[in-house]
RNA sequence: CUUGGUAGCA
């Protein structure tokens, strides 16, 4: 297996997925670890429908997913908002396991969220036993999809409450949110204490997200002098 | 510490 999976995952990693393909279709003995790395270079490149039907393919040969695969797999319906498939495999995992594993339950927030169902994703974000940054990201990116900027910005205090750091993705979420929901005063606010309160290296993105939102409600002349003093050179 | 995994704006 190893050195069969270790030849895919190089052609994976030199971009060339039509030759990870031909060498995964001429190994026998396929495991998890094969068509996860195949799974994962399909949704990589936007094909998540091929990669659905590759988790199909494992599941005929009865090789069982482990947290990895299922991980992966969600992901993959979350980029198709595959719900029917989600809810499928959310239910496997409960059949199949005593724990949830955090990645699993992350990746099952995050796939209730990017298919719509955010009653669903909060359920899951409570019962979960560890939260990590990454449970709260997803949560929050759930209610920044549906547009609920208020709810975002709630849940972001709460987190904080909890004695949650938020990262540099987190905040991409927040910015992003207040952009959208036009609550530019908060807006900047968050943007100062992104850096200034919570250490975190200021990113082109971050930045990106700041001129949208002021050019978005009409704030021009800010954004033109925030350019003009860009904390970074642009590229 | 290298065969695979979950969150990111426009």
């Amino acid at each position: 297996h190893a050195i069969g999976n270790a030849i895919v995952h190089m052609y994976v990693k030199c971009d060339s997925i039509e030759d990870a393909r031909s060498v995964f279709d001429n190994m026998q003995n396929l495991d998890v670890v094969g068509f996860s790395t195949l799974i994962v270079a399909y949704i990589a490149c936007g094909n998540s429908a091929e990669a659905i039907k590759l988790f199909q393919q494992s599941k005929a040969r009865a090789l069982a997913p482990d947290n990895i695969m299922v991980a992966c797999i969600l992901d993959a319906c979350a980029a198709e908002a595959d719900l029917a498939q989600g809810k499928h495999i959310h239910a496997y995992i409960v059949a199949s396991r005593s724990e949830l594993d955090i990645a699993v339950g992350n990746a099952l927030v995050d796939m209730y969220g990017k298919c719509g169902s955010l009653d669903i994703a909060l359920d899951i974000f409570q019962k979960m036993k560890k939260q990590d940054v990454v449970t709260w990201t997803s949560m929050l990116a759930a209610y920044a999809y549906q547009g609920c900027g208020e709810e975002v910005l709630h849940l972001f205090g709460v987190m904080q409450l909890k004695g949650h750091m938020p990262n540099d993705v987190t905040y991409m979420i927040i910015l992003s949110a207040c952009s959208h929901a036009g609550l530019i005063t908060h807006g900047c606010l968050f943007f100062l204490c992104m850096s200034r309160i919570h250490n975190i290296l200021l990113k082109e993105e971050h930045c990106n997200c700041l001129i949208n939102m002021l050019v978005r409600s009409g704030c021009l002349d800010e954004a033109e002098e925030f350019i003009n003093n860009l904390p970074m050179h642009p590229t």
